[in-house]
This record gives C-alpha cells, sequence and structure tokens, in this order.
DNA sequence: AAAAAATTTTAATCTAGATTAAAATAATTC
DNA sequence: GAATTATTTTAATCTAGATTAAAATTTTTT
C-alpha cells in the first residue's frame, strides 16, 4: 500500500496530517502555513520543500483522504458478506482510520475552491466513492437486508453523516473511540426501538 | 420574529443569505467580498456599510443559522408529541428553512477562527441547540417512541448529517425540495427492512 | 572525515484581497 | 423641489500571509 517509505514520504505524511487537523479545525483560510508548521517544529519556508505552494497542499489532503476512504470501501467490500454487512464494516473502516494512527483526515470542504485540473480530479474521486457507497446500498436492497429506500439520498445522508465527525471528534474531550463502535450502529440502525 | 423590516434590514439579510452562499460553496477564504458583492449587483465596498468587516460577516451568518435552528427547534417541540414526533419534525422544519425562502444557511464550520468573543457566543448557542436535540432524544427514550442509545453520540451523527446537507443539495441538480420529506425518515429509521 | 546531497532557516519580496476616506448618486423628508 | 439623509462607488492604502532565493545546517555517502 504504501511505497517504500523514505524520510522524504514519512516527513510529507505528517505534513499532510498535521495540514488536516488545521484545516479540520481553522478551515483552509483560518489555517496559514505557519500553524501547520508549528505543528511539526519547522518554519512556514520548510514545507515548500514538499509541496509547490498552500492550494498544492489541500489538494494533496484531499486525496489522501481520497484514498484511505477508498480503502477502507476495498476491505469492506471484501469483508462484509450482505450488504448491510458491508456498510457497517465500512463505516467501521473508515472510522478507525479518521480516529487512529492515520487520522486526522482533512473534511473535504473546500473542493470548489481548488484549481481546475485538481478540483476535476478531486471530484472524480468523491464521486467514484459515493457510487460505491450507492451501489452498497443496491446491493443490500437486493439481499434484503437493507430496506428499500433512495440510495442516492440515504447514500449523502450517511455520508455527510461521516465527513462530519472530524468536527467534533476530539480524542480529548469525552467522546472517545467507542465511536468506532457506535456509529456504524447508529446510521445503519435508526432511532426505532425495539431492535437493539 | 422579524424585527419591522426597513429596506436596510432587508438589504443586509439578502447580503447574509449571499454570503451564506458563497462560504458554503467555497469556504470563507475561498470568498471574497466580491464574490459577495456581485450576488448583489453591488460593489465590495458598499458591503462596509452593513458590517464592520468580513469577520462580522461571518459571524452574522452564523447568528443568523443559529436563530433560525432555534426556531425550528421551538416549532417543533410546540407541534410534536412523542419525542421521535418531535425529532422527525425538527428535521423536517430545519430542512425547509435551509432548502426554502430562507435559505441557504450558513454552515458553521469554521468557528474555530471567528474573534474570541464571537466564537463564545456562537459556540454557545451551538452548544444549547444540541442539547435541546440530546434533550428530545431522551424525551423519546423515556416515552418510548425511541431504542434507548448514546444521545450524545446519536445527536453527533443526526446533526452532521443536517449540517452536511448545504454541500450536495443544490436546487438544480436532481435531488429537489424531496429531501424534505425523505431526510427525516432516513435518519431517523435507519436502514432496517420491513418498517416502511 | 571530506564531499555530496538533503533539509531547514533567514531574510526579503510580492500579492490578493480587505479596508478606508472622500466623492457621487439615490431616496426621503419637509 | 430644496435640503437632508441614506446608499453606493471610485480610487487609494494597508496588511497578513504566501512565496522565493540564497545561505546555513544537517544527514548520508564514500
Amino acid at each position: 500500500m504504501a511505497q517504500t517509505a523514505t524520510r522524504f514520504s514519512l516527513q510529507r505524511d505528517r505534513m499532510l496530517r498535521a495540514a488536516a487537523h488545521c484545516f479540520n479545525e481553522k478551515g483552509y483560510s483560518g489555517s496559514s502555513l505557519k500553524d501547520v508548521a508549528d505543528i511539526l517544529g519547522l518554519t512556514d519556508a520548510a514545507l515548500y520543500y514538499y509541496v509547490k505552494n498552500k492550494q498544492e497542499l489541500v489538494y494533496l489532503c484531499y486525496i489522501r483522504a481520497a484514498e484511505l476512504g477508498r480503502d477502507a470501501m476495498d476491505r469492506a467490500e471484501a469483508d462484509g458478506n450482505t450488504g448491510l454487512e458491508q456498510v457497517n464494516l465500512y463505516l467501521r473502516y473508515h472510522i478507525e482510520y479518521m480516529v487512529g494512527e492515520e487520522g486526522p483526515i482533512a473534511i473535504m470542504s473546500e473542493i470548489p475552491s481548488l484549481k481546475p485540473e485538481h478540483r476535476e480530479e478531486v471530484l472524480a474521486l468523491s464521486r467514484a466513492h459515493s457510487s460505491r457507497f450507492e451501489a452498497m446500498l443496491e446491493r443490500g436492497i437486493a439481499d434484503g437486508s437493507i430496506g428499500a429506500c433512495d440510495v442516492r439520498m440515504t447514500g449523502n445522508s450517511i455520508m455527510g453523516s461521516v465527513n462530519w465527525i472530524p468536527k467534533w471528534y476530539h480524542s480529548d474531550t469525552g467522546v472517545g473511540p467507542r465511536v468506532i463502535e457506535e456509529f456504524p450502529r447508529i446510521l445503519s440502525g435508526g432511532l426505532q426501538p425495539g431492535l437493539s
């Protein structure tokens, strides 16, 4: 999965996680390169050794986010049998990435402000991800593990919920890593009583 | 609800909606005052007649968002009987605001980059809103309309989903206003089959 | 441990876009 | 319709923070 980890690629990866942290916290504009550099104990200028400019930094964060999302999806499809199982596994794996060692993962909230080529590329990845998720839902409907629903909207709804996690999850505040267990249940189980 | 609508307050309201549109679309940084002004057919400098600076513009957008959210909550508590009914009504009302005449409503994604006083004020409103929603869930658990769950996390989960709506909802693309009907059902119904 | 390559810093610039002040126009009041 | 008040524009500034180039340091290679 990871191409031979050189000093360079490792440091760059740390950088992407630091950037994701800042962007999730204070937004793209709100985060200066100095904010990111501070986390790494570097000077802002040093970041330019790893990326061409700030634009590219967000872009790379988004690519990284897309890759991890895809990875979670791949694993879920491999490991789950029914559509519902796959959905639950996907959620679990993706959330594990978000709140675990690999995290934080950047929220793709500013795709429109990327430059055209980058925007198109990220959008394509993002759409592909949504499509795969919708396909999972359809699979579940077909095999009877999921009730009939508008997969487009259900997908949007669940993905939105997932995307927002970094906004309220901070390992420090009481919530802790039980998200990993709870979250898939909440989303796929709904609020109905008597089903737990 | 609306204090006597003067020319000034009407124009300012238009301005807040234009700003919300830009911010939701391209983020705070990504949106220049010129972007906002263009929507209104004004010059960027003209905006300063209505707000002190860009900071205050976001701040006001967030206050407006909080007020509309509170309003939806008030109405839901008044109109619904069981906890589940209230939750569903709240979702419906809030989403109606988002996608209807009052919309768009700014996504509060950059609270941390507000200046301290503003940040505290908005955070307080935001927390109050979450608390009320959690209280609704507890009410539902108590009256048996909602199954036992971690209200904190369930609240975060559902609110996240709602907050993300403006990211994918655009009246132009196929989705259309059926969100209003579908969304509450998806969130409170979950994916289980045989319950529709 | 000297030489070469990789990484980081220092110290400038450079720039988009926020902000301001004064002038111009439009709306309202008398 | 003249005077007053409200709104908008024009034309400058002003500034944070991105970017760059050259020098300094650290790491790796031989």
